[in-house]
DNA sequence: CGAACTGTCCTAATGTCATATGACAGTAAT
DNA sequence: ATTACTGTCATATGACATTAGGACAGTTCG
């Protein structure tokens, strides 16, 4: 698994650390079960303090994402499917949201929106696979 | 226009200020070219510094959907075309492809994607109704 | 036991955001 | 020009988020 921080981005270390360890998890690089870097090695490595370290796995461990034991180290969840499958819901209800948002500030109502992700649905699922989109903004 | 700030809510009150006059003006009770409070006498009724008035105006200008001429006053834009509806669901339909392109990423087929949608859309339906919250979350 | 590893808690320095105050600048009417 | 209005800018304060360092607690191995 490859972790690297962007400082420049403005975005803190540990919810970077932390989305980059979830993405993993959710994606199968990182196995239920497989124990996480430790701490301070990790920390080292990245050049940031051991407590921003700490704070992304107590971030991941309130997510459920991962489990952590004292005095033995933090392990990916070991709940096969079902609860992968809510930490993937859960970083896709992120980018939902955000879409979410804009729509109320579009003032598009409810129903509107509905109708808008179907049909972009309905667009992609015509377009099946095609190596188009990254365009990430952020 | 009815403006009213919520203390309570966690909410800067310089957004919850920009989130209602941007309302109102895409609503239409405030009409293109009709000039907003000026910015010390609408402190002063809502019980708030002129700054903080004045921060919601300059959002709002960075926005287009008011224009401010110094000495004058602000006025809403004489013409939000950026608000028109192919334009909004333009906007909009940007997030929904990111959020998209993600669950497809993850795997996520399009009926659950969907359900997600609607769960998230309760979701905020049901905290907005509920402003009452002991913790803020953005 | 002690040493070396694991994570955890407490507290402080720093930066940023939201807000408040005072001084300043443009406009219009007298 | 004066006066009274308009918005604007620089700056200070308080709250909070982020990060950092030291001391502590659980685990494993020798």
């Amino acid at each position: 698994m490859h972790l690297q921080l962007n400082f420049k981005s403005g975005k803190p270390a540990y919810l970077q650390l932390a989305e980059q360890i979830k993405y993993a998890a959710a994606t199968g690089v990182l196995r239920p079960g497989e124990a996480l870097p430790s701490i301070r090695p990790l920390a080292e490595d990245l050049r940031i303090n051991r407590n921003t370290v700490a704070k992304a796995y107590a971030e991941l461990e309130s997510e459920g994402v991962i489990e952590t034991r004292q005095g033995k180290g933090c392990f990916v969840t070991e709940n096969n499917s079902p609860l992968r499958k809510a930490v993937r819901q859960e970083i896709v209800s992120e980018a939902i949201d955000y879409a979410i948002v804009q729509a109320h500030h579009l003032q598009i109502p409810p129903e509107e929106f509905i109708e808008l992700v179907k049909g972009r649905l309905e667009h992609f699922r015509t377009e099946t696979e095609k190596p188009s989109t990254s365009k990430a903004g952020d």
